[in-house]
RNA sequence: GCCCCCAUCGACUAGCGGCCCAGGUCACGGCCCUUUCAAGGCCGUAGCGCGGGUUCGAAUCCCGCUGGGGGCACCA
């Protein structure tokens, strides 16, 4: 029988990335297995916040590639089956009423145990279990009885969910016995914490899709990264593609022990994954990403300078301030080109002439200067650096002199050697 | 307060009784390469929370402690 789960966030506020990596293991393993992936939205109203996070919810999985089987699911449309099923347990006893409300009898010995497939065998003494209300007076189910009654009518067979859902088990379990009903097999992901230790939310940095997409990441370095957050394949892969993923994902590598988020180590993988792109597809990803982050720069000019940033930076958003020189004139600072006028001129005097105004003649023509005037290669290069790029950090000189242009090029040597002479 | 879960380098983890004086990755330090910064290569620092057991033998099993987390609604 094939394998059936489901991801069920609640539609308030936005979805972070704790919550992203619980639909990240949920789709593995259904993707893993042939089985199905289903989103089930738990709303209680139809505000329209919850509208904009259903959005936001649908836009955060798509950008990963996390796709769903068939409709999203909204848990108000099951209100039917679920006051039908309350109205059952009191029929037969499972359940009594109070002051309007129906409450489920809970057993008050033994206990009630389940073999999580992540944590293990997990025990609650039924004591400690004390009758919830499953319909409320007002005749709106709980959530309890409208996760379980609904789990069960999608036939989900494996309930993938956040640790915090620990202490709500057993009251499902229950539900579904009383209603004789099969159980599926529960598995609780650990929670992801921040960097400062404490269980990630809003206020620690970058917690929705969104803004890791903002940030500059790409989504297959995040599904990888999230993916090793509590799973592991074996003692040395770390750098896994999505189908590789997909093939080797399995329950019994999860963890059962909370992981803290390293954005450094989200920063190498993302670089890792920008470097390993072809060339247009890196050059693809930088527009759209530039674009949609408003940066102005032509199109032809990123285009061009893509091959050059592209093994040199880790994230998109870097890409403004390491090549944002060859969309504008920049200003040296003195401390970089102080006393270098001299050496500037006669560079100027060697890039006037240079023929083609290519990259290997050019550092054909500069090595050679900096020979002639017994400079080391760094001697002579950085104040040109600074002199065309602004910055002594930019992309490879040679390259970026022949992207900007002969004319562009003596322009800024101009300017400097005017100013720093 | 009560219930449940967790515990290997700073971080993510491998380890499921001898293969481990603990392996990989990030970060960190050093060296090499080098026009800068990265990348890359080589080397290195760093860890089994504590205390009892069990066993010929424990990071691995058991108990306690400590620490961390989650949950105790007519919220989801």
């Amino acid at each position: 029988m094939p394998v059936r789960v489901r991801f069920a966030p609640s539609p308030t506020g936005l979805l972070h990335i704790g919550g992203v990596r619980t639909a990240l293991f949920n789709w593995l393993f259904a993707r893993h297995d042939g089985g199905e992936f289903l989103l089930r939205i738990e709303n209680t109203d139809t505000s329209r916040e919850v509208e904009e996070s259903v959005e936001q919810i649908q836009r955060s999985l798509r950008w990963l590639g996390l796709d769903w089987d068939g409709e999203i699911e909204f848990q108000l449309d099951g209100l039917g089956r679920h006051q039908e099923a309350a109205r059952r347990l009191l029929a037969e006893g499972h359940a009594y009423e109070h002051e309007g409300a129906i409450r489920f009898r809970m057993p008050d010995e033994g206990a009630t145990v389940w073999a999580d497939a992540i944590k293990g065998q997990i025990s609650y003494p039924n004591e400690k279990l004390e009758d919830l209300v499953l319909l409320r007076s007002d005749g709106r189910p709980t959530y309890n009885l409208a996760a379980a009654v609904d789990d069960a009518d999608s036939g989900i067979t494996h309930v993938i969910r956040g640790e915090d859902h620990v202490p709500n088990t057993p009251k499902q379990i229950r539900i579904l016995e009383a209603l004789a009903r099969p159980l599926p097999v529960y598995a609780h992901v650990p929670n992801v914490f921040g960097t400062d230790g404490k269980k990630l939310s809003k206020r620690h940095g970058a917690v929705s899709v969104e803004e890791f997409r903002a940030k500059g990441y790409v989504a297959p370095a995040l599904m990888n990264y999230l993916a090793l957050l509590g799973w592991s394949y074996d003692d040395k892969t770390t750098i896994m593609s999505r189908d590789e993923l997909v093939e080797r994902f399995g329950l019994e590598r999860v963890g059962s022990s909370p992981a803290t988020f390293d954005y450094e180590k989200l920063d190498w993988m993302n670089g890792v994954y920008l470097r390993e792109m072809p060339p247009d597809q890196f050059a693809d990803d930088l527009v759209a990403y530039l674009r949609e982050t408003g940066f102005d720069g032509d199109e032809e000019t990123i285009r061009a300078s893509a091959p050059l940033v592209q093994e040199k930076i880790a994230r998109l958003d870097e890409y403004p301030k390491f090549a944002g020189f060859f969309f504008r004139r920049v200003e040296p600072s003195a401390e970089l080109l102080d006393g270098s006028g001299p050496l500037l001129a006669q560079v100027r005097e060697a890039l006037a002439t240079v023929e083609p105004f290519a990259s290997e003649p050019i550092e054909a023509a500069l090595r050679a200067l900096a020979e002639r005037l017994d400079l080391k290669p760094r001697q002579a290069f950085q104040p040109i650096r600074a002199a065309v790029t602004g910055s002594n950090v930019s992309p490879g000189l040679f390259e970026s002199l022949e992207l900007l242009g002969r004319n562009e090029s003596l322009a800024r040597l101009d300017a400097a050697i005017k100013s720093y002479r």
